[in-house]
DNA sequence: TTCATGATTGAC
DNA sequence: TCAATCATGAAA
């Protein structure tokens, strides 16, 4: 048993994002608008950003600081706290089967961009299975604008 | 300052 | 299939 207040889930689909070379990404053209600043930070750092005027959605930065790139954390399966994620989303509705219902189910906002996720409450751990189950790549969703970059599969499912 | 739009979601 | 809803980014 977690404790209390505690949520947990194990990461089941996510998508990368190229940096600046990547017509699909926010600090493609080596953009460095205020949205994306987190985006250049050290790897480990999340960038967070509102879509839709709506939703929003949790990236984790993933190279050297000043190398924009990043992946977006699109599904999860809940392993614990999903009685207060069932709070956050709405007893009607899915827990974590998309990057918006991910956010809201963990309570994630512009709140937590930049944070560290070394050293701050939201963590993310390697699994002891990584590399124990097939892992199937399509194209990204939601990415038909992005011309050469459409087609690459860079959307990575487990199961 | 204006304007078009989106790494989505949920209802119809 | 389509509306909600607004921050962001580019243009003016």
């Amino acid at each position: 048993m977690a404790p209390k207040g505690r949520l947990a889930a194990i990461i089941t689909e996510t998508e990368a994002y190229l940096g600046v070379k990547d017509k699909a990404c926010h600090s493609f053209g080596g953009r460095t608008t205020p949205r994306v600043q987190s985006m250049y930070l050290e790897g480990g750092h999340a960038y967070i950003y509102k879509i839709y005027g709506l939703h929003f959605c949790l990236n984790v930065v993933t190279r050297k600081a000043g190398d924009p790139q990043a992946v977006l954390i699109r599904a999860a399966r809940p392993i614990f706290g999903e009685e207060i994620m069932r709070k956050n989303r709405g007893p009607r509705h899915s827990l974590t089967d998309g990057p918006g219902k991910l956010c809201q189910a963990f309570g994630l906002t512009k709140a937590q961009d930049a944070w560290d996720l070394l050293i701050s409450p939201l963590q993310i751990y390697e699994s002891d299975s990584r590399g124990h189950f097939p892992v199937r790549t399509t194209p990204r969703i939601g990415i038909d604008y992005a011309e050469d970059w459409t087609h690459r599969k860079l959307r990575y499912l487990s199961l």
